[in-house]
Formats: structure tokens, sequence, C-alpha cells
DNA sequence: ACAGAAATTTTACCCCCGTAAATTTTCGCT
DNA sequence: AGCGAAAATTTACGGGGGTAAAATTTCTGT
């Protein structure tokens, strides 16, 4: 190593002998200078492990190289997944992904918006916590930061990405009816849009179906979800709450606690000969796969929600355009996913 | 609102009427002006939603007020929740933590902590990759920042904090000799330090009690520990390669896999009568009470570890100091979480 | 080899705010 | 009321690098 730690880019340049504002170039486009001077930067750069201050980097660019990433709840695996695959593509893409998480409150998630909104991030992914969100905050932000919601379908940003419950609510209804006894539907407290809209999907697909709807609130609230399940799914089995013996839960925790407490009492969970209760779910959860037994549910696309968030928003921020007014809304069909617990 | 949009704290202070520096303290330290004067701060706080630009602020600050919090893959329930833990604390401290993640990858692992050394941290939190980890890359930053490490024992930084293996693992050993057959240990191909000590201490606590230890290694690898359970841990489980009816599995999600290979041959889980098999984990994942049958675990003990590993950051941040040399390690214990798989 | 165009590099200015030093205001006390 | 110290505010400067415009170098074609 040579003497004198590279603080800033003026000494590195000074150190390779050729001005700032060509050390600057290259860290934003290695290509837009020559190539002797490329080698001879990184060369440099080998010796000296000179990293820009990403500080003053973004301070005086009119777009920062930022993204900023938020979701409701950043330990529940299907958003940690979620933000994983975003945030690939968005490195990919030469972006500095910031998550934030609200933490399910809407003062964190406000705090996260300021903080956010102070990065000026060239655009933002958000997945609202719904019910929770302060309306007025979420769009005070979108109106200064291109944005693409997802997930929880709020009224705010350019577009909407997420999954059409009107489809796949129906789509495993309609296989829940044809294998058994019709479902009841197991709801908490909505979080958000789409809880409401799985139960309104839930309601309409059994009365096509001419069956008569039956939607079991439990009064849990907040983002345990499969504590819920246990707990109150559980209160449910044991004093006969349930008004079918075919469950399908609003979403995957829901159902996994459930399970969790059907077994507590001893009540075998599938679709089998000797099983006492069909458990279904909707997300295909990450580790939907992994109880026992193996949740039968309904998948949304992952992959596609995040490329296209992803894409959709690079779209937005390329064009510059912001499309005032006509709010697009991308949803994605969901699969059925047959395991065995109903 | 009035007219035009307030961008700047320059253009901020002059409309209220006072000098840009003056606003400049406020917001570092509300208490730090008069109260008529942040009286008038907040009252056109509320009509113009200002908010400083962090990158300015950072820029020349001496100590930037961000920590940097690096997991090894932030979609692991297990990392999520330590996290979120952390970021709380961070944040009630006056922090404005970024949350990273490797990815489980070495070079994502290494741009991780050259982002995050151009943020120039105050502090940093590390949960290094352990065996893909770039030791050097480690070392660099640590040489950079204040660091302390956790979960993973790597050794960098002025701390450790983690959970102490040689005594979880012991009594969990202890415990299930006690009750039934003796263990064997199922582990994967050993991703980090805990992984090595864990067997090694399964070892030693077996042969402090007379039995034979058993180490049953599955060659599956990367992060997907519940698909390796499910997987390998089934190809064992039909081949007869369990030496015993008792498998102490490494940790919870390889536990979480195996109790689903088991159930997908019909095996039952449990220390009941009429179950063929006892399956106990380490961790105490978050999802670990909603197995079925609910995984007996020893905890890692969280929020001391968090708790703990801020704390110690905290101090060092503000003492300045920087132990060279004398890296301490900090331990705690586990507690013993008896559910019904073992 | 040379004029002119194209590609690179420099010059010069600015971004938005922190911070130490200088100045002004406030306030307690005689 | 007046004085001096303490508190608050303002002045003045700088941090690390982006970026448009100017200057230079390199490349074409002849």
């Amino acid at each position: 190593m040579s003497g004198r730690e590279i603080r800033t880019m003026e000494e590195f340049a000074e150190a390779i002998g050729i001005s700032r504002p060509t050390v600057s170039k290259y860290f934003n486009d290695p290509a837009s200078v020559r190539k002797t001077t490329r080698d001879r930067i990184e060369a440099a750069l080998e010796e000296h492990h000179y990293q820009p201050n990403i500080f003053a980097i973004n301070q005086n660019r009119k777009a920062t190289k930022c993204i900023g990433i938020l979701v409701p709840y950043l330990s529940d695996p299907f958003f940690a997944e979620m933000v994983r695959l975003m945030e690939r593509r968005c490195i990919d893409a030469g972006f500095w992904p910031v998550i934030l998480s609200a933490h399910g409150e809407q003062h964190l998630e406000n705090e996260a918006l300021a903080t956010m909104r102070s990065l000026r991030p060239t655009g933002a992914l958000l997945a609202p916590l719904g019910r929770a969100s302060d309306l007025k905050a979420l769009e005070r932000f979108a109106r200064n930061v291109p944005t693409v919601v997802f997930d929880s379908n709020v009224p705010v940003g350019e577009t909407f990405v997420g999954s059409n419950n009107f489809q796949s609510i129906p789509m495993i209804v309609d296989y829940l009816c044809r294998t058994g006894e019709p479902p009841c539907f197991m709801e908490m407290q909505p979080v958000n849009p789409n809880a409401n809209k799985r139960r309104d999907a839930y309601i309409m697909a059994m009365e096509k179906l001419g069956y008569d709807p039956q939607v079991v609130r439990v009064e849990g609230s907040g983002w345990e979800f499969e504590q819920i399940g246990l707990e109150l799914g559980g209160e449910m089995l044991s004093s006969g709450g349930f008004p079918s013996s075919t469950i399908l839960c609003s979403n995957d925790r829901l159902a996994i606690g459930l399970i969790a407490a059907a077994f507590e009492r001893g009540l075998r969970v599938g679709h089998g000969q000797g099983c006492a209760l069909r458990v279904a779910g909707h997300d295909d959860h990450p580790l939907s796969r992994f109880t026992t037994p193996p949740l039968t549910t309904v998948s949304q696309d992952y992959m596609s929600i995040v490329n296209k968030s992803v894409a959709t928003l690079f779209d937005l921020v390329e064009s510059g355009e912001r499309n005032q007014g006509n709010r697009t809304e991308i949803l994605f069909d969901g699969k059925l996913i047959l395991r065995s617990s109903a």
C-alpha cells in the first residue's frame, strides 16, 4: 500500500495525475473515459480501495441513484422475499435500494416515508400498510417521488401491481367445493385492501356456485398472524364456531396458525380419510411448503409482481413521465398450489 | 398551503425570518433554540412539510447519524427479527439504521460492505456470512468503522455478541438423553462458526454423558435450509441413515424441513407414544412455535443479544475508544423451549 | 502534414447543510 | 437601570463531488 490514505476523490485524482471530474465521470460510467485513462484509474483503485462518499455523490445529483423500498412488515417472510428480489433487480440496474419497514405501525410508516423523501430517491416501490396507512402522507410522498405501489392497493402512486384476488379466490373456492364440503372463510380484522377483496371474492364465488357464504371473523389485530390463527382459530375450533369442516383462510400465515391449533386439539388436517378438517390459505408463503400437512394454497406470482413493479418504475423514471390521473393497475393471476392440507 | 414549495433549509429559514444555521441547530436538537424560535419553526414545519436533505446533512458532519446493519440473509426470519429489533433501538436513539443483506453471497456481502463504508456510518452491526465471508474485506471495514459483530463469530470488530453454543447444546443434549434415546446430530455444510461450535458442543456433551456421538452430515448448501432438511433429511429417513430416532438439528430451519419430511413418510414426530421420531432444533425461530408438532428447541436470547449489541456499539461510539487488540466476546445462554416434537 | 470535427478532459461553479467563531440578545443581579 | 455572563443567533467557511461550458486532445480525411 502507498503512503497516506486516500480519502477524497480529489486526492485520488491527484494521486493518478488526472483531474477530479474525469474520475467522477469514470464512476458514473467507466465507458465514458478513454481506455488509457480508465486503466490508470482502475490500477489506482486496486491499490487504494478508494470509494466515493455516497452522501456527496447524491447531494448534487439531479436524480439520485437511490430507490426506496417500503414494506409494512419486513419480518414477514412474504415481504422479506419480495424485498430480496426487488433489491437484486435494483442493484443490477445500478441503483442503490434503501429498504425500510413500517413495522406495522402508522407513525413508523410515516417516519419511513419522511426518511425516504429526504433521500430524494429516483423512484419508490411502496407496499403500504393499508388500513393503518396515513393516506395523506402517502399522497404527499407520491406527489414528489415516482411511485409504484405493490401488494396493497392503496389509491396512490402511478401504478399498482399486485395479485388478482377475484381470480385467485374463486379458483380455490371452486376447487374446495368440488372436492369436499364448501369452505367457510376465516378472516381477521382486514389490515389492507387485499383482505377485503378476498372476503368479497369468496362471497361472490360461493354465491355463484349456489352455496351459502360463511365468513368467520376473529377479532385479533396486529401482525402476528400465526399467533392469531393459533389462539383465536383454536378457540373457534373448540367452540365449534366453524360452520364448515373446510376452512379457507384469508392468508397462509393465519392458516399456519390454524393448523397448529388443530394439531393441539388432535384434529387431523388434510383431505385424506381420517382427517377432520381441510385448511387452505392464500399467498404461497415461503414456509407453506413445510407445514404438516403441507398447505394447499394459491400462489401469488412473486416473480411477476416484482419484475413488473421494478420494470414499471424504471420506465417511469426513464421516461420522466408521470401519468397524472390515469393510474394503472396491473394484476397477476394466482396459481392453485395443491398440497395435502385441503 | 403557501405559495412556492420550500426545498432547502435556506428557503425554509427565510420563510420564517431567521437564519439557516438556527434552523439547522433546531433539527439537530430542538431544545437548543429558544422556545419562541422553536415555536416559529414548528409552526412553519406544519405548513411546509420541509425535510432536510439527508445527503447534505451527513455530508459535512464529522459523525453521521447513520448505523449500518448487515445480515447474511434478510429473508431468514431469524435475522429479520433481529434486524427489526435493532432498527427500532437505533431509531429510538436518534440514528438512521441502514439495513443491508448479503443474500448469502460473498460478492454481495463485499458490495454491501463497500456501500456501508461509503456511508461513513458512526458504527456498524455486522452478522457476517461466516464461512463464505471475505475476511480481509471485513477486517478492512472494521478498521474504519466501529463494529460490533453478532451471531456469527468471525474474528473482526471490537466485540462479538452471540449465543453460548457450549451451554445451549449440552443443555438440550442432556434433556434429550434423559428423556429417550440419545440424539444424533444432523448438520449440513457449516455456513458459519456457530454450526461448527454446535457440532463440537454436541460431541463433547455426548461424550461427557458417556454416549457415542453420531453426527449425520447432509451435503446441501445454500440458505434454503428447510428445503435441505426436507430433501436430504427425507432421503436419510428413507434410507435408514439416522442412527438414532432422536435427531437434534443444527438449527430450527433444518428441523422444520425434517419434520415435513417425516410427515411425508407417515412418521409421527413427537415424544408421545406412537411417535417414531423425536426432532429438536436450535434457535427458537419465530415460526418454530407453529410447526406440527411444535418444535422443541433451545432459544437464542434475541432481546439480550440485540440490546447488548446495540448498547455496546453506542458505548463504543460515544467513548470514541477502539479497544485495539482486546476484542471481547459476550455470550448469552439459551433457554430450553420444551414443546412436543421432542 | 494539416484543418476541422469529435471525443476527452478541465475549469468553474454550485449543491445543501454542519460547524466554529463572531456577534447579538437575553437575563439575573446589584 | 446598568453591567456582565450566558445563551442564542448569525457570519463565514468548507465538505466531497455533480455538471455545464470551455479548453484540450485525439481522430478523420485528404
